[in-house]
RNA sequence: GCGAGCGUGGCGGAACGGCAUACGCGCCGGGUUUAGGUCCCGGUCCCUUCGGGGGUGAGGGUUCGACUCCCUCCGCUCGCACCA
């Protein structure tokens, strides 16, 4: 029955018969090395001088046991099409894929199976090169890195010691080598510096670095052995995995100060070609917020307690202050009993309520012991689960407005948060939701400072009631109220002038000032795990750290057998042990640092994942150098001179924050202390959609296998059982995997290409649909048949010219395309050369189609089907690859027309065509489309002609 | 709750404020074929008295003209979430 099939159809096995061999031509001919200018990868680069550089990269993968499913390619694809049509355009294109190797799966691959990481990691890595090999993408294939590679975290290390030996200095608003610290601090004064010791001046130091110690909340799950992250904890405060209990507890953890940079981050968003909605999702994530920190005397302590607070103007409404449980001065303010009636005030009495909710009777510092301890176990999913019911506890002591002197109860309370501001606030019940409800709850008071509008209240039911009888707290805008004292009044201000007049009386009593505060946190940078990058630190006999000198880079993982994390004691007190502290012989190590030989104990936590991913677009720029992390003239030419360095960046939207956060705050201190040349990474940013795949559940709502679905009768069933469909991510858990390996054998890699390309706008998720499929690779068909001869493989073109209207068409689909390939438009190029072809199959002669059309048209394709074209490109009797041929610029003379169509309207709706010559003046059409739409206008007064040259005509009559 | 984005045929999707549904899938009809498949040609938003009328989530507005701009609402998706 094949025999029916001629032996020169673009088939599946024709399609990657190809394939195969034009993968293979391009690797012995290093198409797609990108010659550096100078260096061990600047073999060709004399034939590049004239060619403009260009930096393509998409976000790098993890190699996962599983392999690539159609989803992943999308973005690889899209990058590959850029980086091919920018070659077409005589740019030196830099494209290339490395691995974000280190992390967990491969970790707890190893635990379950017995085997290293790094051979699981390698096979993995094996396998997905194979695959994006298969798919025709055209990387350097010498500037692969894998984080894993000794080679490569040798210089994850050493930006990791440069940001150790880097201090941020705020009067040069930026960062700048530890040594002129020090040189600063040995001549200020007021530090003392020949009077302290030893130890005392590196904490000193060590206090200023970018990269420091100190002791932060994590997820510790002694069950596991582990710390985890915060997405591996289950809402109710368990871990995913095993379901064992999760505490919170401080442990002694590596930071890095980009908290330091939050305002740089900012401001430089602007400079970025970056879509809105991630700019906004960092600015929201950076969380900058201006208002005012406000002191507030402890009554009967020499304690202050520092709030922030974005509306200091209600400050004369603030009727009493709520610390977070963790605050560290709320044990120094509790008193050891309860105020009682030799206070002789309103609060005589302590209410039950205020003493907290386990009814404690042992006195303040008990309930509020009890309070912390119920807090403490409650995760931050509980938290907000538990959404509006306030809870907290009275601690028994009173603070002091400062504007009007009145005291004012202190509460502990979970609804305020360590991890902002100042982890203590006023609360003004009458102007903030929160504190409305905290206040309803333990009937605290409620004074109104900013005067609602007169609707606002007869909306609510409620004209001229006192605030503590308003049904709700009045967030908007006001005139102040109720706010004087002998020195200041706010009274009548608007809410932005009374902000200004208080934070300005405050300041000049040295109880408050402007600030600025941030949500962005320093970035907690050790984990508990052995797949990771070893930190470059041992630590002395005073148990403080001390970064390792360049030469001992890189500080290599030691092998270990058993990567299984440690069981200890199921409660809150235990403490990790780090899988490194398993290789016992390198936990010490003897060196001769400068003072003669000594045992130093070494760090044990590892990195994190991102930190690989940190900077790995810079190692691609010159990935054999083993002096530098990058030499100052591969970083030059292809980042350039700024304001960002990579021409496309393009990733998934999961990364819009952290990922691209982090990274940015790496290159800025590169940036500044000189290693980089631009401010910011990654000029422009394109987040592809996600490819969702259909996924069908029985009744028992469990997933069946995708492929075992048959659609009949308008409903879907697996065998004889109905199912129903829904659309997810594609893989295991939902049964609905389809890898490129599965496309590649029914129609080919170019179609597979062409058909993720074609399926809709690259930034937008979409439903894979294996079936339609179909449609691309008959186009492809189509295109070969008008080529070569489906029976003898001959060449059919025809040297004759084609005619002019399809000349027209090929110069507006090269016009056309041209822009689509610019602005990532692929789905509508792909629409246009479909059109183009169909167009030839049509005008092709017995002889074959004209070459004067075909060869421009290939020529188009090759970014999207590159293999087909390639072979095209040869078969038409061209020697070398089609890679750097130009890509096809129309002919400004077959843009133009003769004649046009006009729509002519009437009252808008059209109503008639004419056909007049291109460029007519007015009074033509016009006389035309009156004699077209006559009988619409007759007995009707045409009261305006709107003319739209070329375009349209529109009658408006009355 | 706050913020952002998106709603167009049976499906994926086109459309500088100017002829809505390009291109593809599917479907219908025809041709080639012993037949099926492949391939080729034609058709395919709805209503219609065949003149035309309606139509881009719903309603309103701006405009000679609105899928496109503005307002209200509904629905879906994503991000953040007690952020003081």
């Amino acid at each position: 029955m094949t025999d029916d099939i001629p032996r020169h159809r673009y088939d599946a096995r024709l399609a990657n018969e190809i394939e195969a061999r034009w993968q293979d031509r391009w690797d012995a001919e290093h198409t797609f090395w990108a010659p550096n200018p100078t260096g061990l990868l600047s073999e060709g680069a004399e034939r590049f001088t004239d060619r403009e550089p260009v930096f393509v990269l998409d976000m790098f993968p993890y190699p996962s046991g599983t392999g690539l499913h159609v989803g992943h390619p999308l973005g690889y694809i899209g990058t590959d099409v850029y980086a091919r049509f920018e070659r077409m355009n005589g740019k030196n294109v830099l494209h290339a894929m490395g691995y974000d190797a280190f992390g967990l799966p491969a970790e707890q691959y190893a635990v379950q199976t017995g085997q290293h990481p790094r051979v699981t990691t390698e096979a993995n890595i094996a396998n997905m090169r194979r695959q994006l090999r298969a798919l025709g993408l055209g990387h350097d294939s010498r500037r692969g890195p894998a984080t894993t590679d000794p080679g490569y975290y040798k210089w994850t290390q050493w930006i990791f010691l440069q940001i150790y030996n880097a201090w941020y200095d705020f009067d040069a608003d930026r960062a700048r080598p530890i040594s002129e610290l020090i040189t600063r601090l040995e001549s200020d004064l007021d530090v003392g510096w020949v009077d302290l010791d030893d130890r005392a001046r590196r904490e000193l130091v060590d206090s200023y670095r970018l990269a420091y110690l100190t002791e932060a909340p994590v997820n510790w799950c002694p069950a596991l052995g582990t710390v985890l992250a915060n997405e591996e904890v289950t809402a109710d405060g368990r871990s995913e995995r095993g379901n064992f209990p999760v505490y919170r507890r401080p442990l002694k953890q590596w930071m890095m100060r980009i908290t330091a940079y939050a305002d740089r981050l900012l401001d430089d968003l602007a400079l970025l070609d970056w879509s809105d909605s991630i700019k906004l999702m960092q600015r929201n994530w950076i969380g900058r917020s201006t208002g005012a920190s406000v002191d507030f005397a402890v009554e009967g302590a020499d304690d202050v307690i520092t709030v922030f607070t974005t509306r200091p103007d209600t400050l004369f409404g603030a009727t009493y202050m709520v610390l977070a449980p963790e605050h560290p001065l709320v044990d120094a303010i509790v008193p050891g009993e309860w105020p009682g009636a030799m206070l002789g005030d309103a609060f005589n009495d302590v209410p039950a309520a205020w003493k907290g909710i386990f009814g404690a009777e042992g006195g303040p510092a008990e309930a509020v012991r009890r309070y912390r301890e119920f807090a403490a176990t409650k995760s931050d999913l509980e938290r907000q689960a538990e959404g509006k019911d306030k809870t907290g506890v009275f601690t028994g002591a009173f603070a002091v407005n400062p504007v009007n002197d009145e005291r004012i109860p202190i509460f502990v309370a979970d609804y305020v948060l360590m991890g902002y501001g100042t982890g203590a606030i006023m609360a003004v019940p009458a102007h903030d939701e929160r504190d409305f409800e905290f206040a309803r709850e333990f009937e605290l008071a409620i004074v109104g400072v900013i005067k609602p509008p007169a609707e606002w209240l007869a909306e609510r039911d409620c004209p001229l009631a006192p605030a503590s009888e308003w049904p709700e707290a009045f967030v908007g805008d006001g005139r102040a109220m109720n706010s004087a004292n002998a020195d200041v009044s706010l009274d009548g201000l608007a809410v932005r002038d009374a902000k200004a007049a208080i934070t300005a009386w405050l300041a000049g009593r040295g109880a408050g000032d402007a600030t600025v505060n941030f949500k962005l946190r320093d970035w907690l940078f050790s984990r508990q795990r052995y797949w990771g990058e070893p930190f470059p630190i041992v630590y002395d006999e005073l148990d403080l750290p001390i970064a390792l000198p360049e030469s001992l880079l890189p500080v290599e993982l030691p092998e270990i057998i058993d990567f299984e994390p440690e069981i200890v004691a199921d409660n809150s007190a235990s403490v990790p042990a780090p899988p490194l502290s398993r290789a016992e012989a390198w936990t010490t190590v003897e060196l001769d640092l400068g003072d003669g030989p000594k045992t130093y104990r070494r760090e044990l936590n590892t990195m994190p994942q991102w930190a690989g991913s940190c900077w790995y677009y810079l190692r691609y720029l010159d990935p054999t150098n083993e002096e530098q992390f990058v030499g100052p003239a591969a970083e030059h030419y292809w980042m350039g001179e700024g304001p960002g360095g990579v021409d496309l960046y393009v990733g998934g939207v999961e990364h819009a924050v952290l990922h691209l956060l982090y990274a940015r705050f790496w290159h800025k201190v590169l940036f500044d202390l000189g290693h980089v040349s631009t401010p910011e990474p990654f000029q422009r940013l394109f987040n592809q959609g996600m490819i969702q795949a259909p996924a069908y559940t029985d009744s028992r709502g469990i997933y069946v296998e995708a492929t075992t679905v048959v659609e009949r009768d308008g409903g879907f069933f697996a065998g004889d059982e109905a199912v129903q469909r829904e659309f997810g991510k594609i893989g295991k858990s939902l049964k609905n995997m389809v890898t490129p390996d599965d496309i590649f054998r029914d129609y080919g890699a170019d179609s597979l290409r062409l058909y993720e390309m074609s399926m809709g706008p690259l930034d937008a998720s979409r439903p894979w649909s294996t079936r339609d499929i179909v449609g691309v690779f008959r186009f492809l068909q189509r295109l070969w048949r008008n080529v070569v001869d489906e029976d003898t493989g001959a060449l059919r073109v025809v040297e004759t010219p084609a005619d002019e209207e399809t000349r027209r068409l090929l110069h507006r689909t090269i016009a056309e395309v041209r822009e689509d390939m610019a602005t990532m438009g692929f789905n509508t190029a792909v629409s246009k050369l479909i059109t183009l072809n169909n167009r030839l199959t049509q005008v092709a002669t017995a002889g074959g189609a004209p070459r004067d059309t075909v060869e421009p048209l290939v020529l188009m394709l090759a970014p999207l089907a590159p293999h087909i074209a390639e072979e095209l490109w040869s078969r038409l009797g061209h020697e070398s690859s089609l890679t750097y041929a130009d890509f096809p610029v129309a002919d400004p003379q077959w843009l133009t027309v003769d004649e046009v169509e006009y729509p002519v309207q009437v009252n808008g709706k059209v109503r008639g065509k004419v056909t007049v010559a291109a460029g007519a003046e007015q009074p033509v059409v016009e006389a035309a489309a009156r004699l077209d739409v006559a009988s619409y206008l007759d007995g009707a007064s045409v009261r305006k002609v709107i003319f739209v040259p070329d375009r349209l005509i529109n009658f408006v009559v009355g």
